[in-house]
DNA sequence: GTCCCTGCAAACTTTTTGCATGAAA
DNA sequence: TTTCATGCAAAAAGTTTGCAGGGAC
């Protein structure tokens, strides 16, 4: 039997690979972006009706430790996790809405904006002995519907 | 007598000016770094023992709406604050540890950056109608504390 | 068989809200 | 004098923890 890149990683880590820990991947793999825990503990009760929001929270911090997936906080209060790898969704930044939360992702100028992230890390590591995993872009600002509705 | 410049943000909202309002400015131009509510709390009450955490939350919460501070959310769990300009503190970005949560400021490579940046969210703001207030680049890894404690 | 992982419930932390009082303009 | 802002307390929201039973290896 076949493993995947993100058993290899668990296995790798020393961790086991379990029912729910499968089912949570699943479900980063086919969404294509930042799911709160809630937001994923609901689509996981509907393939496991006993699955424990605790145990969503621990595996998502464990995918968040060993690479697997990246936890986002954009100021709403909740936790959000996308793939760090997801083939449905290529690299992104975030702009996003400090009234109503709402969350924009854009890719423009990715091109360059990568090649200074990949510099910009590669002498931070190297200066602060840092082992970076990754990075996040986030624009802050008011939304044309917020502007609007003064 | 003189209108400092976040009075006059104060005013142009709309808002009044109260002594606690002051008592947070203050404590926000005299730090130079991210501090949790509950450590800005914490410096108002020797100030004015009588203020509440309420209040420090919602005036917070006011200077990040009219662009007088910024609000970080590095993932411990704790909203921090920083002033949008700080006389004692050039613009940087950070580094955060995602074990201890540690923080570490950097300012390498800050005008290629900050040149990108513009161009950037001159382009965001005129596409999706936003109007950007302030941006954050946060690099996530494990410290080099972290990595040796394994 | 051993040790890790889970589900549940309780606890904890941070943030928000309601409301009567008090202060700014 | 009219609003707006405050302090207090209670509640809400999100997250973490302890523990006994069950499952991965």
């Amino acid at each position: 039997m076949l493993t995947t890149w993100w058993q290899n990683r668990l296995f790798g880590a020393g961790y086991r690979l379990t029912a729910p820990r499968e089912i949570v991947i699943d479900i980063l793999i086919e969404t294509d972006n930042h799911l709160s825990v809630e937001d994923i503990y609901v689509k996981a009760l509907k393939i496991n009706p006993s699955i424990g929001l605790a145990t969503v929270y621990r595996t998502l911090d464990l995918f968040a430790q060993i690479g697997i997936a990246q936890k986002f906080d954009f100021g709403d209060g909740k936790a959000r996790y996308e793939l760090t790898d997801n083939p449905k969704k290529d690299h992104h930044h975030h702009l996003i809405c400090i009234r109503c939360k709402a969350i924009i992702d854009y890719s423009d100028f990715m091109k360059e904006e990568l090649r200074l992230m990949d510099k910009t890390q590669a002498a931070l590591s190297q200066k602060h002995q840092f082992k970076i995993m990754h990075h996040t872009i986030h624009f802050y600002g008011i939304c044309e519907k917020c502007r609007k509705s003064h």
